[in-house]
DNA sequence: ATCTAAATATGATCTTTATCATATATAGAT
DNA sequence: ATCTATATATGATAAAGATCATATTTAGAT
């Protein structure tokens, strides 16, 4: 046996991780194979050993983004439901999630994941449909009314992210997300 | 002189048309030069007389849709500015934006933006702020308490188009669709 | 009818990049 | 020490597509 055990698996996680990284913020098209492998210090042969395509590769990209963001993080011991999701919610209408290093694929692939194929599809939409759940779960589905308020909420997070990201003016992004974190709390209530 | 003194503009136009609406479903990467020109019957050779590069087309076809948004669409007699309002939010919020021919750039080319050189930025930027002020002038300055609150109203109507598109299960689409105009009605009680 | 400038078409070039074929390095087992 | 399966690296191939150079078509003016 070469290498130790774990070698390979780690190897894995440093090129997703490096991938994601990079789909998120120039788009599938604009990332090489060559430029993901540089960015974790390997080279392309070493790729097709761990992925069988490019195309594979993003899709596990956005699995393994999904599985690792913050909204996936575990409320810590002595917040109620409600102040997690608070938490959570500042925190992804925050500056550091809009150019930090682990953004979520909702909002950063939204328009890059029209021309992947039917898999990539299907996996965003469980990441979609995952993010939902776990709002109402935090929200306290007791206290819902409608379910399908939750996606107003979602839209608005998502799109708030999304469209920060591609504006130059820092302060005008500040207010954007201001706004939002505080119609946030608004619809909370609501919901 | 060859040809008509309109021949030229009229090209222009159908070019532009083409390469809005291809760019707006596949992004930059995805949309040949070719496939453009084919779509609107003409060849690779014409386009350079119309263009400097594909780059620049993707800008000005940027700006072309941002004029001739159903946002840009001028109020019909007879309707209050709030009445129009609601009824630009419910087109927005509609199946036939998110899958038609005259889709929202700002939602549409959101996360394909962010590659794209400053100029194009810009651009962006100014179509942004445009649709802010739009809707906060149709809504009417005097009622606004605080005009950033229009930025939540945007996030959310951007945010929900954008997803939608990527999304296969219609009737998911449908309720977020719907779960929006609902909250926007909310929203503009507020603002 | 013919001439001409502008618009469009066609063929060629050159770069980029995914993927493959092949070679080398690694580290556990003997 | 050496052997071996696996991980990684390197060089080659081939296709796609942006752009350019050149040819052809168009329709108004003479």
């Amino acid at each position: 046996m070469p290498y130790s055990r774990e070698h390979k698996q780690n190897s894995r996680e440093k090129i997703l991780q490096s991938a994601y990284r990079l789909f998120s913020t120039k788009g599938f098209d604009n990332v090489t194979v060559d430029r993901v492998m540089q960015d974790c210090s390997l080279t392309r042969g070493a790729f097709y050993g761990h992925f069988r395509s490019k195309s594979e590769l993003y899709k596990e990209a956005l699995k393994f983004a999904a599985s690792n963001s913050k909204l996936a993080d575990i409320k810590p011991e002595g917040l109620s439901s409600r102040e997690w999701l608070s938490v959570l919610l500042d925190g992804y209408l925050s500056l550091e999630h809009v150019y930090g290093e682990r953004p979520c694929p909702l909002a950063f692939l939204a328009t890059d994941i029209v021309s992947r194929d039917k898999e990539t599809h299907k996996t965003y939409a469980q990441v979609y449909t995952r993010m939902n759940q776990l709002i109402l779960d935090y929200a306290g589905r007791d206290t819902v009314k409608n379910s399908q308020d939750v996606f107003s909420l979602t839209s608005m997070i998502i799109g708030a992210v999304a469209v920060s990201r591609t504006l130059e003016d820092q302060q005008q992004v500040q207010q954007i997300l201001s706004s939002c974190r505080q119609q946030a709390r608004l619809m909370l209530g609501g919901i």
